[in-house]
DNA sequence: TACCTATAAAATGTCGACATTATGTGTTTT
DNA sequence: AAAACACATAATGTCGACATTTTATAGGTA
């Protein structure tokens, strides 16, 4: 009657997403210890849910688990963001080069409007809504870039990596969004990034490349000063 | 006391390793339906270890879940073959490229040691042993060659794809070991391979590309003779 | 026959209970 | 005082039970 007709998501499901959510907010930071007991409360679940939630963020190594020790929050080190900005960088900059050789029309189209979209964020009241909005259209732009590689599965990979980027990139992300300089100066990336692109330039991948490494610096920087190694 | 200090790790693991090999042997067929039943059964475990262990297996994509429907072996296709195949390939290609450049006397010395171990497979008598033990130094041999790419995030999403492989390259394996002529022409393959890294030639990245993609018509083959689109 | 409907059977997803294991605290021993 | 031990407390991991939902079956209608 009164139902709705959605499919009833799983408990699991939205304690998965919620979870996600947390850790990467840092509501709870690296290496904090995730109790059953505290989770059950806050999310109102039974631990059957939970758990299963658990084990899928252990998959994507944003939780680890301890056999009979229960699960934490994955550490945080500059090793890690290091090795994860590398990774994304080179995968990047793949993805680009295969764009490049396989993108047709309709991917243009898709990275002109996002190019479009990214270059018109308005300056809104909330500092909140300005830092989503930004943030938003800036991945849409990225995501629309790499479409052009027409490999599902490396899109997938894609994706995994930038997952685990995220606790790190929103560190950079609050420092960058509230700079004008620094605005400006990746709309100016993007802008090179853009023109290179459309023109199919081979150095692309390599501008790519750069354009990703960059934040590392700022990160590093913000981890330091919180005491993380 | 006669307790060995194996850490006991818990049954939402072990059923994750079995789920997995079965799976991959299809043992578990692509699309077929996981009934709990059976699972607890089989397994002799209740429903919480198999579900976290499923809910392991959704996230690395080999088992599919549907809301209240429960889970199903991951169908196989054509299409996903060669997006897999083709996703490997670039990304294999791609690490190569940065052993090339990042590798270092340690590196070498794993790839020299790998390559020898898999070029002295004995015959063994039972065909079984054989098939593993050349899969098994195969695939160490190709680690070692990655590994020199100095970036622990690739080698993990390295890794994931492979698992995502696994049951398309089963029956490739099948085929190949027990040709002569399709183990000789890849033994010429690893040979050319190996000297163009020790040489540090750049169009190494380019032989590991096409090395990747050599099974994909043969694995095609077997599909459509199993009627798998 | 084909098609909907009502009913029965089976399967999923979740919780609470319980055994096992880890952790913290206070006491004894050297 | 430091270390070793015993005990109490707390947390994890697993199972069986149960409500809800899906799927299969049979019957009735046009």
């Amino acid at each position: 009657m009164s139902n709705l007709d959605t499919p009833r998501e799983n408990l699991a499901r939205t304690a998965y997403q919620q979870l996600k959510q947390d850790i990467i907010q840092s509501h709870f930071g690296p290496g904090e210890k995730l109790l059953m007991s505290s989770l059950k409360t806050r999310y109102g679940l039974g631990v059957s849910p939970l758990r299963e939630a658990l084990s899928q963020l252990v998959s994507e190594r944003l939780v680890t688990a301890e056999s009979q020790r229960g699960f934490r929050v994955s550490p945080m080190s500059v090793a890690e963001l290091k090795d994860i900005y590398d990774a994304r960088a080179q995968l990047e900059g793949l993805v680009v080069e295969l764009a490049l050789a396989r993108g047709d029309d309709l991917w243009e189209a898709g990275v002109v409007a996002a190019h479009h979209a990214l270059s018109k964020v308005t300056h809104l009241e909330s500092v909140e809504d300005q830092l989503n909005q930004w943030d938003q259209r800036h991945q849409a732009f990225h995501q629309a870039v790499a479409a052009g590689c027409c490999s599902p599965q490396l899109l997938v990979v894609r994706q995994t990596l930038m997952d685990q980027a995220a606790r790190y990139r929103y560190l950079w992300l609050k420092r960058t969004v509230f700079s004008v300089q620094a605005l400006a100066d990746k709309q100016q990336e993007h802008q090179a990034l853009f023109d290179a692109l459309l023109a199919r330039e081979p150095q692309a991948g390599t501008m790519m490349r750069e354009h990703l490494m960059s934040p590392v610096a700022i990160i590093t920087q913000v981890l330091t000063e919180q005491g993380v190694r």
